[in-house]
Order: structure tokens, then sequence, then C-alpha cells
DNA sequence: GTCTATACGCCGATAGAC
DNA sequence: GTCTATCGGCGTATAGAC
């Protein structure tokens, strides 16, 4: 149970093969281009360089390796809360740490938009991740109004933008293929995605 | 080859049946729902309600039955075009096709949304669908910071901003659970996403 | 054209040797 | 703990009767 390294009780880490960690990095590397159905556990074995049988024998089937790959993700956004009476301040906060997020583990955040545009039979025990990100961004919108300091009609529309905005905020190889990498820091970035959204959200304009 | 109907070259079409068309419609609501892998092609000819060969009969395979359901979607946007001149206008005309679009065929859209999030092996065939869109949004876009009216930093980055908007423009029932249907016109809907659009690519105030 | 029955491959999981 | 060999199930496609 928990988070174990693999090699309980020992000191020395380095250089000690670590089966779990192997097919958990494999893992995420395969579910990210294939999906998790388009993942076979026999290529996910290969990928890490063990043997077929240890799948089973170390999560207890291939589901579990999914599920092994949020538990960080898991631990780091449930303590993280934004303070409510400052909604402007909070939304920048909010858009920008999951843009840096979303730079330092592009893979996990994009095998969970797979998950969700598929509707998979895993979001159930995804929910504790997801959710709570929906809603924080929710209160804190709801409270932005309140404040007179963001602007929107429908709560639900509102919500959706913003998500949609970060959600493709990063490069598409398929769908931008003549530009490779753009050379943006996730800093620069962030700056991008919370100028697009505090302007849809602060009609000065009607068009 | 072509369009066929299902009774060539006969007048009468009410209630004859029409297996073809009968595989189409099951097939694009499972494969929305449960995404292509996790369709299987018996149950697709059950809510059919026809027997399992048929589909390698009539379409050779349950691939082309996945092709088949783009056909239209790719005559139609194939002609579309926009006035570069008014990029305003155009980008206005695009978004309000693009939703409206939406919400005429949800369907579609939600499984080619699936389709590129798991970068199928299907999108290779799919990309004469697909790609056009991306690159008249740019041209659009581009057009209008040279004329003046359109502004933004990065174009890979505005594209990106629009479409996830336009993408995330739905709702989802799993990501707002409260909210049931909103009672809303795709007319109405469009509206909601230019403005959001318009206001964050015309910085009025930098923030 | 449409059906039923079946072939054949691939997948996930496990038994059992080491 | 790790391996190889194998089981049972399911998915697609097809053969062959009608």
């Amino acid at each position: 149970m928990g988070i174990s390294n693999g090699n309980d009780g020992q000191i020395e880490q380095i250089a000690i093969k670590d089966v779990k960690n192997d097919i958990l990095k494999a893992a995420k590397s395969l579910f990210a281009t294939k999906g998790f159905e388009g993942t076979t556990v026999r290529q996910l074995c290969d990928k890490a360089g063990v043997s077929l049988a240890l799948v089973s024998y170390h999560f207890g089937g291939k589901d579990n390796v999914f599920y092994a790959l949020f538990e960080p993700l898991d631990r780091n956004f449930k303590n993280m809360t934004y303070d409510l009476t400052v909604a402007e301040k909070a939304l920048r906060d909010f858009i920008r740490s999951f843009v840096i997020y979303r730079y330092e583990e592009p893979e996990l955040i994009h095998i969970l938009q797979q998950e969700l545009m598929m509707r998979s039979p895993r979001l159930d025990k995804l929910k504790n991740v997801i959710l709570p990100s929906w809603q924080q961004l929710r209160s804190i919108l709801e409270a932005g109004k309140l404040e007179g300091t963001i602007q929107f009609d429908s709560v639900q529309f509102a919500v959706n933008f913003v998500m949609g905005t970060l959600i493709f905020s990063l490069n598409d190889s398929f769908l931008n293929p003549s530009e490779s990498d753009q050379d943006i820091t996730s800093e620069q970035a962030a700056g991008l995605v919370i100028r697009f959204v505090f302007n849809g959200l602060n009609p000065t304009v009607i068009k």
C-alpha cells in the first residue's frame, strides 16, 4: 500500500532496478501516445524491459497501473486552495498553476483529457482528481462576478471557455505540423492564457 | 461507390429497410458514447437490428463504417470559404458556423474530438476534414492582425485558444453534473463564444 | 441480401519452474 | 521476484446455407 518506492527499508536507491517505477514510466509514455485501451500489457512490459507477468504481480492488473499514475497528481491538487476574497488574483493563480503543471507533466494531463473525451469507465475513480479543479474554477468565477471584477452571462459557459482555453494551450504536433516546438517558457504561456481569458471575461466593448 | 442510399434506381424510398443507413445511424451514436475502439461490431449490429455479417458485407469492415460517417462533413467543409478582406466578419462567421454545426451534429463533432485526442490511426484519412478548418482559422487571424482588427502575439496560441473555446463550448454532463441541459439556442451559444473570443483577442486593457 | 456458425488472432491474466 | 508457457475470452471477419 501507499507510495512504495520498490525497495522498502533500503537506503541505497541508486542503480537498483525498480521494476514498478519502470512500468509506470513506460505506461505514462504509452498511454499518452496510444491511449489506455490502445496500449497492450505486452507493449508496456517490452518498453519497461520486464516480462509480461510483472504487471499483474506488482499492480494486480493493467487498470491499477493506470490509477497508480495519478496518485501524485491527486495529492498535489487536493491541498490547493485559493483566496476567494480577491477573485481576480485567484483566477490568475489558478490559470498559472494549471499551465505550469501542464508543462511539467504533459503526458499525465494529456491522458486525463483523453479519458475525459472518451468518458472512459475509469473516470469514476478519477473524479477526486478532476472535479475539484472544475469546482474551484467555478467558485472563483462566481466570487468574481459578485465582486464585479469578472463578467459573464452563464457560469457554465464561462467555466467551459476557461477550461477549453487551458486545455488547448499546449501545441499539438498534429494540428500544427509546420511550426515545431515554440521556445516559450511555461511562465510566458501562462501569461498569454491569462491575458486571453481576462480580456474574454471583461467585455469592455460589446461588438 | 459514392453515396448509395441502399436502393439504387428505386423511386419508392419510404419504409424500405435501408441496412446501410441503419448501421451508420447506430455507429454514430455508439462511437460517440463509447469511442471507436470501445464499440464492437456486435453492439453495432444489435443496435441497428441486423446481423453480424452485414457490416463486412456492406462496408468491408468496421473501419470503413467509420470513414463513411464523415463523408457528408467532408463535402460540407470543402466548399466553405471566408472573405479575408474583412477579417472581423470572417472570424465571426467562422465561429458561428462551427457552433451551429456543433449543435446540429454533436455526435460527429464529438467523435472527431475523441479521435484527435487519441491521435488515432484513423486521423490520417480524416486530415481532409480537419486541417482545412484549422488553416482557415489561422488565415483569418493572420489577416485580422494585418488589418489591425485582431490582436495577439502568437498565431499558434491564438488558434489554439479559439479552437479550445469552440470545442468546449458545449456542455459536458460529466463535468457539469448539477446543471441539466441549458435551454440555449445554437445562435445564443454562438453569440457567447463570439463575445468571449473577440474580447480575448482585443486586449483593450492590459491587466 | 441476410442469416448462423465458425475460424483465427490478440488480449489480459495466471500457473509453475527457477 | 522474475521468467516462459499457456488458458480462457472476446473481437473481427468469413464460409456457407437459405
